[in-house]
Parts: structure tokens; sequence; C-alpha cells
DNA sequence: ATGGATACGATACATCTCGTATCGCACAAG
DNA sequence: CTTGTGCGATACGAGATGTATCGTATCCAT
């Protein structure tokens, strides 16, 4: 299976011209642009060299298809930094992770990760890429949260990390995707509140 | 904005020769087939109709796209029954009901409604369609099943029918889509026990 | 039965997109 | 200055899309 996002042949061997940083930040940028105007399907790899005033081909040099270059943009913007924010409580600050996280789909990373999901559906190897890159980093960070949790008794004893991230998160993917209603912190605020009381009447 | 089935003219208008119904089935098949055979973005129009052994113009006259097709062959083999069937007790009727979906999900169902999702976030007539005949009407069942036990005090009454139907049933689509795991009755277990009784110590 | 209207299969067509190849020039390292 | 690669531009073939058209088939109304 050939890599999404290709070698960069002047830096592994010696010699030659290398890459011009600057025009790959401006085919992330017009790629984005784009995808924002137009929707990740309108618009073609043309587009997007025309955009980015550079040849189709040093595109194709650096990436093999426009799903590649979304991601890599994508992943460019996330802020790489703690995901936990300190709060007034830990389980406080769960709930506040999940109001950045809907604020964040609420704007332009709504628009790039929707297009990422639903390319990803289609090619395997973009599949993993978003699992490597977005998915399972997050995953990771939320499961020791919620391990110090558990341990710590703020969490049930007897609930799995991994459940306790669908519960919470899942909803937010799902209201992004189909659009059952607004993203707002008052959903979220719903969504968390249900979760930690639980849904049965006792 | 064009509808993505296209009426049938032979039967709004008086004369003329009637479309033939085995042709749609034939088409309806070959296009489930195919699509799981080799997923929804690798065949073409042509692969259906080659398939259907049927000219492609019968399929353009039928429907405009591909998603419109799976959308047709999706809707109809849904079973339109009642979607909460009797159990143990009211929670249990729940339980059932989501592990119903899971197993859906696991088998034909599961590749349809993921090209479906993922298409449908390309094409706002296809998310429109999705809602309304797959999503909404399943949303309504649940809404008034859960309202019923908000009112017999089998759940809590400060709960939202739209927040629990999404805090049951988006990690099953956020599984379904992620592959972070299996789709199994162990983990759809999980997720109801959970959310019933909550994730907060007590 | 007959004529009108539409479905159907087949074929052709223009258009678009993709991915590759190639040419000439630009640019950095040795 | 030579070598090796990046870069823009252009051409090319393959494949898909959506439309158009032709001759035949089939149903309905008269």
């Amino acid at each position: 299976m050939e890599p999404v996002r290709k070698q960069t042949a002047a830096q592994t061997s010696s010699g030659g011209r290398p890459r011009s940083p600057r025009i790959h930040q401006a085919i992330l940028k017009a790629a984005v642009d784009l995808v924002l105007e137009s929707g990740s399907r309108a618009i073609s790899m043309d587009d997007i060299a025309a955009r980015a005033d550079v040849g189709r081909m040093t595109i194709y040099r650096r990436w093999c298809n426009k799903a590649a270059i979304i991601m890599d943009a994508f992943v460019a913007r996330v802020d790489p930094g703690t995901l936990f924010l300190p709060a007034r409580s830990y389980t406080e600050s769960i709930r506040l992770q999940m109001r950045s996280m809907a604020k964040a789909f609420r704007g332009k990373d709504g628009a790039l990760i929707r297009a990422l999901l639903a390319e990803a559906q289609f090619d395997p190897r973009l599949a993993v890429e978003l699992r490597d890159r977005w998915t399972m980093p997050r995953r990771k960070m939320a499961i020791s949260y919620f391990q110090r949790g558990i341990k710590d008794g703020l969490l049930r004893s007897d609930a799995d990390p991994d459940a306790i991230i669908d519960i919470l998160y899942a909803p937010i993917y799902y209201r992004l995707q189909m659009g059952t209603g607004p993203l707002s912190d008052a959903y979220v605020d719903e969504i968390f509140d249900h979760a930690m009381k639980g849904l049965r009447k006792v």
C-alpha cells in the first residue's frame, strides 16, 4: 500500500533543489479555502493548483490525492497541546473539553473533519491516517485522563474508558454529521449532564 | 433543487409504455451487490447497468446518481415495522433495539448506511433524503417511546428524548464509521449500561 | 386493430477529472 | 561548472459523467 503523503526525495537523498516550504503552505491554504468555499467534492486538483498558483505536478509530487492534502492541512491546524485543561473540578474539565471540541466543529475544523470522515469511508489508507493522526492520539489522552478519574473514585470503577469516550464524544460527531440540531454549548452540557447522572430514574 | 429520484412520467401522464418494475428491482439488486463487493466509490453507473443487464439510459431515467439508487435500495431493505419490541422490561426493550441495530450494521445494512452517510456529506439533497427517510422516522418513534418512559417514571424526568437518543445511538454510528472496535452485543451492552447508570461515581 | 406516447437497449458525443510523462528552466550542493 | 532535483507548463490516455438520438418494444385509448 503506497503512502498517502509522498516522501520528500530531496531530503532523503543528497543533492538537488529542495522543495519550497512556501509552496507547501500555499497549497495547504488553497485547499482549505476552496473546501470551505465549495466543499471538498466540488473542487479538483486543478482548482487547488490554480488557486495556489502552482503547477499541478508540483502537488502530485507531494500528495497522492485531494484527501491527503486536506488531512495534512487539518492536522496542521489542530493544537497539539494538552487536551484537558484544569478547571473547577475534575469532571468540569471534561465538560470544558467537550465544549472546546464542539466549538472547533462549529467552525472551519468542522467542515474539514466532515470531509475527511466521509472520504475515509471510501479510502482505507485515509482511514488509517485519520485514526493514527487524529482519532487515536486524542483517545489515548482521554483514556489516561479517565483512568485517573476512575482510580481517584470520581468515575464509576466498572466503567471502561473506551465506552466513556464513546458516550460523551460520539454524540458530538453524530450531530456534526446528521445535522439533527445545533452543536451548541447547551447541547454539549445536556449530553454531559445526562451521561454523568445516568438516564434511568433512581 | 431537482429531485434525487425522478418522476415516473408514464404514471403521471396518461399513455405510454409503463416502466418495468422488474427492471427497477434488477437495478437495485445490482447496485447493492456491487456496493458490497467493491464499495460504492469504486463502481460506476456503467457497472451497475452491465450487472443489471440494462441500458445506462434506463438508470438515468429513474435516478440522478449512484447515491440515489443506493438510498432507495437501502430504504427498501429496512423493516418498516415496530422499532421497539416488547421485552422483559421497558429498559430491556431499549437494549434489544440497540442490539438489533448493531446487528444490522454488522451486516449488509452497515456497508450501505456507511456509504450513504459519507455521500450525504457532499450532497445536500441526499442528506435531506437520508434524514427524511431513515433518520427522522426512527428518531420520532424513539422519542415517543422515551417520552412514555419519562412519563411512567422509568427514565429521569429532566432528560430530553433527543439527548437520550444521541447518547445511546451515536456511539453505534461512531464505531461503525471509526472502526475503533467491533460492533458487538457486548459493546452495545456496555454503552447501554453505563448510559443508564451514569458515569459519575455516586 | 391502430395510432400516440413512453420505455428500453444501444451507441455516440462532449466534458471533466485523474494520474503520468515530458520538456525547459530554476536553484542548491559539491 | 556539473549534477540532481524542484518547478511550471503542456500533452496524453484512461475512465466517468450526463445528454442526445435512433430503432424497437409495449401499454393505453379510441
